[in-house]
RNA sequence: GGGAGCAUAGCUCAGCUGGGAGAGCAUCUGCCUUACAAGCAGAGGGUCACAGGUUCGAGCCCUGUUGUUCCCACCA
């Protein structure tokens, strides 16, 4: 920054050129010293596949002002960045990507199609770090890792052993959703629900023993060549004789049984309602209970099954490798095939010929989608790995029951324990390639399944070498939950993991609590005994202008980056941390970023006012001697800003103490002391004028700090400008509050002054007399000494040309101006006419009148009076007499305007 | 079906443990006052969704109602 200053702040100027500094200063580089405190945050990992939007500006954000802040104090901060593999969105791109080329993953094969992904990381993977150092985070980049990097993937194969030998991680065949699109298993939380339009199909089926027709209802009629029984209640008097009986499946012909079941709800249709357990989630809890068997109609890409499946099954079943789970496979025969959707026509039309339709109901229902490539789910029965959440769910819902993990707000706690007490047991095996592939082998020979850290190439019980890894690959979010900790070395005991861990604060969404922040609590309870965290800060969603998500297909996002290109870092930064509360979305608009540019613009000229009236050799910012008036009054008022900044970051408050700092520089700062530090600049005593200058520097220079954490390239530049002491005002020390400097009584009497110069301008304008009309004023107050202070204040901010102070004046045409401590007159010659006067003068009255009434209500009242704190009581007595005081300094002046 | 949020100035939102409402933008008026017109000085504009309750006192606490958004849940 050159003292030559440009007029309007350039970000583009800056940004760049400091981020460098910083890194080559290796500012942002934790040094691990145990003698310490520590502070610590791990970065919500962005997918290598994403480009940085205004979440993730958002979220980096709130962790760069937390980071900043707690480094100024002098904590040894870490802020350990890095990104996740993402497995399925990953390789979702990656296909995509091969298709254009006209190549599928079979074509390449596991080996070919990782290399390929590998490649990919390498190309994309650093692209978000940048957009990250753009926004200004000071991470501390020695340290980024990758979930699938070698220590976090030995810490996901260590995790995966201990659970296994715990029996926490089992294999089997059960309910999962299944994602036809991409082929695999997703846990429930990847399944998002939508409310779509789709019919009742109520059929006829005919009991085998009676020959009457059961009426039932169905959703998804597709799925009935699976029925492997019909449920009723066994309370249920209207089918009491139905017990024991079988019905005749349409189409198949197929005796099936009439169960009871308590899943049967009397109250819903008829009563009646057919069980496929292969292909939904509550039939197949019905179909353990009863000992059903269970019949696969789908195949796992979305078709219905034909020849191929079954003969595939019915090898499995002859060499006596299938598990006592494994479901039956049926040649659907006709509809072999079919997608379920052709399918769901095909039975449709068959089902209508053979008259078993009775009719069809019109209903809005739930359907799950996939939430990566939003196909419909479907459930199905398969072999997946699971994690038994029960035993690991409890000491987790404990520790933050005890407090342990505070959710900020609070009321996210009762979200994150919805979470935890109604969680299914985990599906972790995806039937991917990218991402950890899962350590478990199963030997051919002797059928033995073996889970190991380290790879095999034998049986351990056979010593057979026919032995085959397990295809699949973990979810991705089994690595993110390690997160916290196998990012500092976990599980060996590193320096780091014992000095950084457990973490401190964890930022993030709220959509995110189920998926991650609940697992990373049980993970790290699990696996290390703490707490990962001991706050998570929740923030909301970025929407548009109007409110709308940002999306993709909307085509409503709006980039971080061509924002910071066109605004600056800083004005982003500014935008995405104020007038919004913790856990609140928000919504984002050009002209909220543009006041924010507004507001950097007016520091920027605050420091160049101050740069232009330095010497050549001014010393590093401190408080000078023998202050004035005003100085004390801005250290009094910069002090408590100190103190209340300060608490309102502990508190987490970030978005108050950043309104704070706001209202101080602009409201404070800029438009008082600026505007009255002119007056020594200017007045030739370059003893006063030093004064001015020092505090100038100093009160800027300070309030730049508390300002840091929030806009730091500007602040950087600037007081790196200004004399100043130490490399960086990122690791300069945050000021603290200090008793000497509160000075109250100056406060009280720069009240006093700026309210008449307020009023005085108030005045002046209703009667629309131009600022350039100069007036001298009388000015009769018992406050002299703090009025001749007035008067000098006033020739600058008041158009006065002159000020007479004394304990009366006489006028019989003057504008009087009333305030609670003095009484300004104006001549009236030099501005407007009696009636004018007078019509003010009544208005300020009745306006006094009203307030006095209200107040005088309030005392009057003895319960008032009796029962509220006596400092309140006080308050009021206090203000109701300097009303009454202001009323009769009125009517003296209009009795004397009127006679 | 369960849970949560939101409802405050024309718009977007703040408002901490209750002591009669604030900001930014927009509007209107007057100013190029030698840091800043991306600025300065003023002004107007609000039965704080509705109805009850607790309290000396409620935007804030309690109950209910309405509207709205989101999360969770197996509704066949």
């Amino acid at each position: 920054m050159a003292k030559d200053l440009a007029k309007q702040y350039d970000p583009k100027d800056v940004e760049d050129r400091t981020y460098k500094f910083w890194l080559d200063g290796k500012f942002f580089h934790a040094k691990c010293d145990p003698e310490k405190e520590p502070y610590t945050i791990v970065i919500p990992p962005p997918n290598i596949t994403g480009q940085l939007h205004m979440g993730h500006a958002l979220d980096n954000t709130l962790q760069d002002i937390l980071i900043r802040y707690r480094r100024m104090q002098g904590y040894d901060t870490l802020w350990l960045p890095g990104t996740d593999h993402a497995s399925i969105a990953t390789e979702a791109k990656i296909v995509e990507a091969m298709a254009k080329e006209g190549l599928t993953k079979d074509d390449l094969g596991r080996d070919g199609f990782l290399v390929r992904a590998w490649d990919w990381k390498e190309k994309f993977g650093g692209r978000i770090i940048e957009q990250l150092k753009k926004l200004g985070s000071s991470c501390d980049w020695d340290r980024e890792r990758f979930t699938l990097d070698e220590g976090c993937s030995r810490a996901v194969r260590e995790v995966f052993v201990r659970l296994y030998e715990k029996d926490l991680i089992y294999r089997g065949n059960r309910m999962v959703n299944w994602c036809p699109y991409c082929q695999t298993s997703i846990s429930d939380a990847e399944v998002e629900y939508s409310e779509q339009d789709g019919n009742f199909w109520h059929l006829l089926y005919t009991v085998k023993e009676t020959g009457e027709q059961l009426e039932l209802a169905t959703t998804r009629p597709e799925t009935m060549l699976g029925d492997t029984a019909d449920a009723i209640n066994a309370e249920d008097e209207r089918y009491a004789h139905l017990h024991g009986c079988h019905v005749i499946l349409p189409l198949l012909n197929k005796e099936i049984p009439i169960v009871c079941d308590e899943h049967a709800d009397m109250t819903k249709g008829t009563g009646v309602v057919k069980i496929t357990p292969a292909h939904d989630p509550n039939d197949f809890e019905v179909g353990r209970r009863h000992n059903l068997p269970m019949v696969r109609t789908f195949t796992y890409d979305g078709h219905m099954t034909g020849a191929a499946e079954k003969a595939a099954y019915d090898e499995l079943v002859a060499s006596g490798k299938a598990a006592a789970d494994e479901p039956e496979v049926l040649d659907c025969g006709k509809y072999a095939g079919m997608t379920t959707m052709e399918a769901r026509k095909a039975i449709l039309e068959d089902l209508e010929a053979g008259g078993y339709i009775k009719y069809i109901e019109p209903l809005k229902h739930e359907v799950g989608s996939c939430y990566r490539c939003h196909s419909t789910i479907e459930p199905m029965v398969s072999k997946q790995w699971f994690v038994r959440m029960e035993p690991l769910a409890k000491p987790a819902i404990e520790a933050v029951e005890k407090g342990e993990t505070v959710f900020v707000p609070e009321r996210f706690t009762k979200n994150y324990m919805n979470w935890m007490r109604g969680t299914r047991d985990w599906c972790i095996s995806r039937q991917l390639w990218w991402g950890h592939r899962i350590p478990a082998w199963y030997c051919a020979d002797c059928g033995a399944t073996i889970v190991s850290k380290d790879d095999i190439d034998a049986c351990p019980h056979c010593s057979s070498k026919n032995i085959e890894q397990d295809s699949d690959t973990l979810d991705t979010w089994f690595s993110s939950a390690l997160w916290p900790f196998s990012t500092l070395g976990w599980p060996d005991e590193t320096p780091d993991l014992k000095h950084y861990y457990p973490t401190s604060t964890l930022v993030t969404g709220y959509d995110i609590i189920g998926f991650w922040v609940s697992r990373m609590i049980f993970s790290a309870l699990e696996y290390t005994g703490q707490v990962p965290f001991d706050t998570v800060l929740i923030h909301g969603l970025v929407r548009d202008a109007l409110g709308r998500k940002m999306s993709k297909s909307l085509g409503n996002g709006i980039d971080p980056l061509e924002v910071i290109d066109q605004y600056g870092a800083d004005a982003l930064r500014l935008t995405l941390a104020t007038g919004n509360s913790p856990g609140n979305d928000m919504r984002f608009s050009d002209d909220k970023v543009s006041a924010s540019r507004n507001f950097a613009n007016k520091i920027w000229n605050a420091a160049r006012f101050i740069l232009m009236n330095l010497g050549e050799d001014e010393k590093a910012p401190h408080v000078p001697e023998d202050l004035a008036l005003e100085d004390k009054w801005i250290l009094s008022l910069f002090n408590n800003i100190t103190k209340e900044v300060t608490d309102n970051l502990d508190k987490f408050e970030l978005g108050i103490a950043l309104q704070k700092l706001y209202d101080f520089i602009w409201d404070i700062f800029c438009d008082w002391y600026i505007e009255i530090s002119k007056i020594r600049l200017n007045s030739g005593d370059e003893k006063a004028a030093q004064t001015a200058r020092d505090m100038l520097v100093y009160i800027m220079s300070n309030t730049l700090k508390l300002l840091h954490p929030f806009m730091p390239f500007i602040t950087e530049e600037i007081w790196q400008t200004l004399p100043h002491d130490g490399e960086s005002i990122m690791i300069s020390e945050w000021p603290t509050y200090k008793e000497e400097f509160n000075f109250s009584v100056e406060e009280q009497e720069m009240g006093r002054i700026m309210e008449a110069i307020r009023a005085i301008r108030n005045c002046r304008a209703e009667m629309n007399v131009p600022p350039s009309r100069k007036a001298k004023y009388y000015i009769a107050t018992s406050y002299k000494d703090t009025f001749r202070q007035a008067g000098i204040f006033m020739q600058r901010l008041a158009s006065c040309s002159e000020a007479e102070i004394g304990d009366n004046f006489e006028f019989d045409d003057a504008v009087c101006i009333v305030t609670t401590d003095a009484k300004i007159y104006i001549p009236m010659g030099d501005l407007v006419d009696f009636e004018a006067e007078i019509a003010r003068l009544e208005k300020e009255k009745a306006k006094e009148l009203k307030e006095l009434e209200f107040i005088d209500k309030k005392l009057n009242n003895e319960n008032f009076v009796a029962k509220a704190p006596q400092a309140v009581v006080d308050g009021q007595r206090e203000a109701a007499k300097k009303i009454r005081d202001k009323i009769a300094m009125i009517d003296e002046s209009l009795a004397k305007l009127k006679k």
